[in-house]
Order: structure tokens, then C-alpha cells, then sequence
RNA sequence: GGGCACUUAGCUCAGCGGUAGAGCGCUGCAUUCACAUUGCAGAUGUCGGGGGUUCAAAUCCCUCAGUGCCCACCA
């Protein structure tokens, strides 16, 4: 053996002979354990949160199955709708090209390519981060049966009711060129300013003074007093002059600029609402393009609102009607993918009814058939989901699952199917369809990822290993995907997906900074790899901090882990050595004293923390409990005294030694796999395979 | 405005009812011995402030202060 350990020598090798061995794919007996890996997004490199969620994934995995569970961990790729197309885009842009340029399958065809390339290098980082999970399970969210399948709950959604298309107010990005649901909306807080209109008889505040053109209404607050009189009166627009009734509603607060807030349906989610208790008429001034539209004045028309803005707001101050402008902070939403600010737009979507979802996800989790493993994830799920909206799962772009809806030319009616193209319009019997062009919201495919996966793999998964036991992710999708898998894993299969949720938290720099690009603090995963091992990565990814928090990552923490990687390697390099010097004396001669007793008994209790902890999903602790043991309780104190009598102590450190490499295994798994056939332990010929110690 | 957390050694974090812990950093010493990617020894904290419960509180309760994150239609 070398005198240092040289991870870059062993980790390809082992893994490869792992992945022969056919350690990955599930025993046939055992008690199933299964966890469907969050699917990476197939259009980048992974990042150092992926390598966090394969740390403490790849630990539980390793420990079930050398509990002799039947462990699964199916892995995936995601075709991240939005994500993609966005990133996709920016290379266009860099070769001087947009989406525009193409057809839809041209497009559609050039992100497909794009995708594969991308998602075969991530299979690769994923094997070089040690993931020991099964590959010929592994799914694709645009594989065609899970395609099918996504296309069968739409249809069943359909058919119960709980699927509608509304013209509604939506999020709409004019750069993306798609609306978005309330989730992916980010909102920012930026100095805008807050204008005071005269509208005759009324002065109403506004930020948005380019909309005044679609205005139906100005609202009061039903117990204003100081307005009361106005009520069912008049106010007229300045600049075209047009009246509009003033009424009241209680959605109009006091103590906010005027107290009179114009109402403009098409343009603001409030006024809608506004809108629709009032029967007003919804006048559009604002385009997909994101461009002022008739019935606005002509010389503001094919402006962007920016633009249209200081062009209102100088008229109507030549007009004498601008009483005020004042900055003010405030609030506006935008896009969470460029970042461009959002536009409510009325537009045709498709929507999921979400209150008859709801009820049963709220009652799986407090009646703990979904069991969250940090109490304060619990908290934030229930709180989401009593103030979820609609759904809208329609999103203007190419690449994604194409709703299977077609508009008939006849009569104007939709047929869903589950994916087939219909021969006639269900209800005209027309021939003339058209299939909408939208796509689905990624989420409301992956939101059906445990079971759409189970049921597409092998015959008998499903049925063997759903509910699944863990599903283990981020914080920041709880939301999107934890929520939506729970609600559409119950609806489609009366189960839930899992029976426990594991949240891990974001990886951070070293001072606790959250790492972006833009601030010059990403910590590459594979960089860290290259340097330090794997196993190092890991352990300092487990270590750090409990599963559920951020943690602070930093270079010297890596470094500290390679060194226990070379502490491990050179135990075993001692214990080789010794078992040299054995055989060139005749063999060793067994005789315990109080040394051997003591270090017996505390890797005895080593085992029994160790995997209580891990039952607990205390990573830190069961990792921070093993390295103690080996390295300070083994290394430091039994191996310096078994010096003076090797030969005696030589079977008990064997012995000892293999228990303490299966504890680090899950942890550590590639230096403690290159030890443990170093050594040539009876048990088994490969650690992953080896019986957990009890 | 609503919600969820956090505040413990210089830094990053564990501990969550029984007289303060880890890693890194720091100080001193050692070292041809499995490992300098090392060993041994050591310093550093009225556990954010205040109140309460308890024989006993970093740990439970209340309160104040600060910090972070998520949500939200204040025009």
C-alpha cells in the first residue's frame, strides 16, 4: 500500500465494480426501502446542492441495504420546462439566434438534442459523486410512458371536474413569452414612484398611470364616509375623458394614498376580483409583447409600458391632472427565472381545481401517514396549503409535455384525451381540430414522479415499492414538488408517495453567504472532488450541520475529511503490515486483555449511536460518532497500545477494524471499499454488500 | 401584514432538564516508529438581555432586542 491515500487511483474502479456487481439493483427478499431521487434538472452541470442531497441520500441508501432491506433508489432526469427552454435561449442568443427563429419541432428537436448531451454528463457526475442507485431503473420525464401516464391524470382531473380552461389573470412574462402559477412569481421590493390622478370628481393614487385607458371603474371603501356621497356618481378619466361609475368594495383599504384606487381588471389581480363581484367590463391596454394595445390614445400604442409610463404621466401633467408624484417603495412581482417584471394579463389557461387536492394532503400529514422529519417543515406544507389558489398548469412554450387538448373549428369545444388524437370533437362531432400548443407546467409532471416512475420500471415495483419509504429534498421546492406529489399521489393512487419527508437545507459559503454566480462564491462540487476525493466531499457535506439547516461550507472543512480519508488508509496500511509481520512469524496468537475489552465495548457503543442516529436522520451526528471512534478511540489510543503485543491483538483489531469500516461506509464509500478489499475480509468480497453491524 | 427559524469558544456549527462540546483556527512540545494529509499537551465561553417554572435550565415557559428565510393584492 502507498503511503498516502490517492483517491483519483480507486474511485472510477470501485465504482464501476459496484455497478457489475449488481449491488445496486434491489434484493429479491428483504423488507423494501425505496427512495426516488429528485430527478436533476438535465441542463447544466450538477451543483454543490446536488452533491448535498447525494451525501445524505447515498448514506441512508448504503445503510438499508446493509440492513438486508431490498433497497431501491431510483434515479432520473428532469426536462425542466421553463429551466431549460431559458437556458437554451441564452445559448441561441450568444450564436445571435432567439426561439423565433425556428418552427416548433425544429426548436423542440434542438433542445431534445441539447437535453441528452446534458443529461448523460450528469449521469456521470452523479457516478462520480459515488450514488449507488439503480440505473437500469432510471427515468426521464419526457420518456413516453411517463408521458402517458401524465396525460391519463390530466384526463381523469378532466373528467372529474377538477380541471377547468378560464380566461383569467395570470402571470404573465412578456420576455419568457409564458404565464406562469403564483409560485413562480418572485417579488421584489425597488423605488417606484405613486402618482395622484384627478378624475374629476375623485383624486385616485396609482403606479401604474399607463393603464388608465382600461380602467372600468374607481373603487371606495364601503365605510368611507368622507366618499359615501360619490358613490354611484361619475369620475372621468383625464386625458381621454371617458366616465366610469365610482363604487364601492370592501377590497379597497384606508389609509392608502387617496383611499380611491382606480379599478382596472385586466391589469391588477385586486381589481379583478373587484371586477368580477361588479360585473365591470375587462379592457385591455397591454399586449403579450408587453406593448401599449387599442383602446389606448394612438401615440401611446406599440410603446413597452416603461416607455408608455413617462409618456401618460408628462400628458397628463401638461394636462394640469397630475395632482402629486411622490417615490415610494414598493412591492412588484417578477419573473423568478430572467427577472423581468411580470404583467397580469387575462389569459386562457388550464387550470386545476386545487380544493378538492388539498383537503386529503392536509389530512395524510396530521394524520402522519406522511411524517415529516423536522416538525417545522410540517408547519410551512400545512401553511401552504391552506392558502393555495388554482393551479394553472399551461404554459406558453415548446419544450414539455403538449397538453392533449384539441379545440374544435366548429364549435369551439375542447376534447381532452389521454394522449391519443381524437378522431371527432366531443362535442359536435366536428373534424376540423386543433390541438392546443401549450405545454404543461414541469411540476405537474414531476409532481407525479414516485408513482409515474414505480409504475413504468419493472413489472411489480409499483405494487412493492409504493408508498415509497423517504422522500428526501430541498427547502426551496417544498412547494412545487413535495406539496404537488402529496396531493396528485393521492388523487391518482388513494396512497401517499411517501411515508417520510426528509428537507434538507442550502449549501452556503463559508461565512453563511448564499452562493450565486453574480457574488463569485460557488463552490464546484467536482473541483472539490478532483482535489480532495469524493469521500471527502461527502463527509464534509454530512458533517457540517444538521440535515434540515443551511450550512456553512468551507474548503478547509473538505480538507479536513481528506486527511480522516488518509487516516483511514493508513490504519488499514498499519493492519496490512502487522498481518505481514504475523505471517513471516508463524501467525497470530490470540490473547485479549483490558485494551481489546475496552475498544470492544465502545465500538459496541459506537454501533448503537451510530445507528440510532441514523434511523433518526442525524447524518452529523452519526458521522461525527463514527470518525470520534476511528480516529481518536482506535487510531489515537488502541493502536498506539496494541503496539507492544501485535500479534496477540491482531485478530481483535481485524475484527474491530472490519465493524468500524461498515459504520463509515455509508459515509465514506469509496476509501472504506479500496480498504475493505485490501484487507480481504471473509464476510464479503465487497463492503456495499456487507452486513450492517448490530 | 402573515408564517418559519436562528442568536453557544476567533470562525462554522452540535448539544435541547443534571455543574459547557466538535471541526477549523490559535499556542507550546514531540517525531527516522501506519499516517506531517501526524501525535501529545494547552488557552479561549456569566450558552443574545430580562423575568418565570424546577432541587436543578444553554436545554421548558413568558418577554424584549437583533438576524435570516419564506409568503402577501397596500393602488
Amino acid at each position: 500500500m502507498d503511503k498516502a491515500y490517492d483517491h483519483k487511483k480507486y474511485e472510477a474502479e470501485i465504482y464501476k465494480k459496484w455497478e457489475e456487481s449488481g449491488a445496486f439493483a434491489p434484493s429479491e427478499t428483504g423488507k423494501p426501502y425505496c427512495m426516488i431521487m429528485p430527478p436533476p434538472n438535465a441542463n447544466d452541470d450538477l451543483h454543490i446542492g446536488h452533491a448535498r442531497f447525494v451525501a445524505i441520500e447515498d448514506a441512508l441508501i448504503r445503510y438499508h441495504r446493509m440492513k438486508g432491506e431490498a433497497v431501491l433508489w431510483l434515479p432520473g432526469a428532469d426536462h425542466a420546462g421553463i429551466e431549460t427552454q431559458f437556458v437554451f435561449e441564452k445559448k441561441l442568443k450568444e450564436q445571435g439566434k432567439s426561439r423565433f427563429d425556428f418552427d416548433r419541432e425544429t426548436l423542440y428537436q434542438m433542445i431534445w438534442d441539447y437535453v441528452q448531451k446534458n443529461k448523460s454528463n450528469m449521469e456521470n457526475q452523479l457516478r462520480s459523486l459515488g450514488a449507488s442507485c439503480d440505473w437500469s431503473r432510471e427515468r426521464f420525464t419526457l420518456d413516453p410512458e411517463i408521458v402517458r401516464i401524465v396525460y391519463r391524470t390530466f384526463k381523469k382531473l378532466h373528467d372529474d371536474g377538477l380541471v377547468y380552461r378560464g380566461e383569467r389573470l395570470v402571470n404573465y412574462c412578456t420576455r419568457c413569452g409564458t404565464a406562469y402559477s403564483e409560485l413562480e412569481v418572485d417579488h421584489v421590493e425597488k423605488e417606484g414612484e405613486i402618482y395622484t390622478l384627478d378624475y374629476g370628481s375623485i383624486k385616485i393614487a396609482t403606479t401604474r398611470p399607463e393603464t388608465i385607458f382600461a380602467d372600468a371603474a374607481v373603487a371606495v371603501n364601503p365605510n368611507d364616509k368622507k366618499y359615501a356621497a360619490l358613490v354611484g356618481k361619475k369620475a372621468t378619466i383625464p386625458l381621454i375623458n371617458r366616465g366610469v361609475l365610482i363604487i364601492s368594495d370592501e377590497a379597497v383599504e384606508m389609509g392608502v394614498g387617496t383611499d380611491a384606487l382606480k379599478v382596472t381588471p385586466a391589469h391588477d389581480f385586486t381589481d379583478w376580483e373587484i371586477g368580477e363581484r361588479h360585473n365591470l367590463e375587462r379592457i385591455t391596454v397591454v399586449g403579450r409583447d408587453g406593448r401599449i394595445t387599442v383602446p389606448a390614445p394612438e401615440k401611446y400604442r406599440g410603446m413597452y409600458v416603461n416607455e408608455a409610463r413617462k409618456a401618460v404621466v408628462a400628458d397628463l401633467e401638461a394636462a394640469g391632472k397630475l395632482v402629486k408624484r411622490e417615490k415610494k417603495q414598493m412591492v412588484t412581482g417578477v419573473c423568478y427565472r430572467c427577472k423581468n417584471p411580470i404583467e397580469p394579463l387575462p389569459s386562457p389557461q388550464w387550470f386545476v381545481k386545487v380544493g378538492p387536492l388539498v383537503e386529503p394532503a392536509k389530512r395524510a400529514v396530521e394524520e402522519k401517514k406522511t411524517v415529516f422529519a423536522a416538525e417545522k417543515f410540517e408547519k410551512i406544507y400545512l401553511h401552504w396549503l391552506d392558502n393555495l389558489r388554482d393551479w394553472n398548469i399551461s404554459r406558453q412554450i415548446v419544450w414539455g409535455i403538449q397538453i392533449p387538448a384539441w379545440k374544435c373549428g366548429k364549435c369551439g369545444e375542447w376534447t381532452i384525451t389521454a394522449g391519443e388524437t381524437p378522431g371527432e370533437c366531443g362535442g359536435c362531432g366536428g373534424k376540423n381540430l386543433t390541438r392546443d400548443t401549450d405545454t404543461f407546467d414541469t411540476w405537474f409532471s414531476s409532481g407525479q414522479w414516485p408513482f409515474a416512475t414505480l409504475q413504468t420500471t419493472q413489472p411489480g415495483d409499483f405494487e412493492r415499492f409504493y408508498p415509497t419509504a423517504v422522500m428526501e429534498t430541498a427547502y426551496d421546492i417544498l412547494p412545487f414538488w413535495v406539496m404537488r406529489m402529496t396531493m396528485l399521489g393521492l388523487y391518482v393512487t388513494g396512497k401517499v408517495p411517501f411515508e417520510k419527508v426528509l428537507i434538507h437545507g442550502l449549501v452556503r459559503d463559508k461565512q453563511g453567504q448564499k452562493i450565486s454566480k453574480s457574488k463569485g462564491n460557488v463552490i464546484n462540487p467536482l473541483e472539490m472532488t478532483e482535489k480532495y476525493g469524493t469521500d471527502a466531499l461527502r463527509m464534509a457535506l454530512v458533517w457540517g450541520a444538521l440535515v434540515e439547516n443551511d450550512m456553512a461550507l468551507a474548503e478547509d472543512n473538505i480538507r479536513g475529511q481528506r486527511n480522516f480519508a488518509n487516516k483511514i488508509w493508513n490504519i488499514a496500511r498499519f493492519i496490512v503490515m502487522a498481518d505481514e509481520a504475523d505471517k513471516a512469524e508463524g501467525g497470530a496468537k490470540t490473547e485479549m486483555n483490558d485494551d481489546d475489552e475496552w475498544i470492544n465495548k465502545e465500538l459496541k457503543k459506537t454501533v448503537k449511536t451510530v445507528t440510532e442516529d441514523l434511523e433518526q436522520f442525524r447524518l452529523n451526528e452519526a458521522a461525527a460518532e463514527v470518525y470520534e471512534f476511528v480516529w481518536h478511540k482506535l487510531a489515537d489510543v488502541y493502536l498506539e497500545k496494541v503496539k507492544g503485543r501485535r500479534a496477540e491483538a491482531q485478530d481483535n483489531l481485524r475484527r474491530v477494524w472490519a465493524e468500524a469500516l461498515k459504520l463509515l461506509h455509508p459515509f465514506m464509500p469509496f476509501v472504506t471499499e479500496v480498504v475493505w478489499q485490501e484487507l480481504k475480509f471473509g464476510e464479503s468480497p465487497t463492503l456495499i454488500s456487507a452486513h450492517w453491524p448490530s
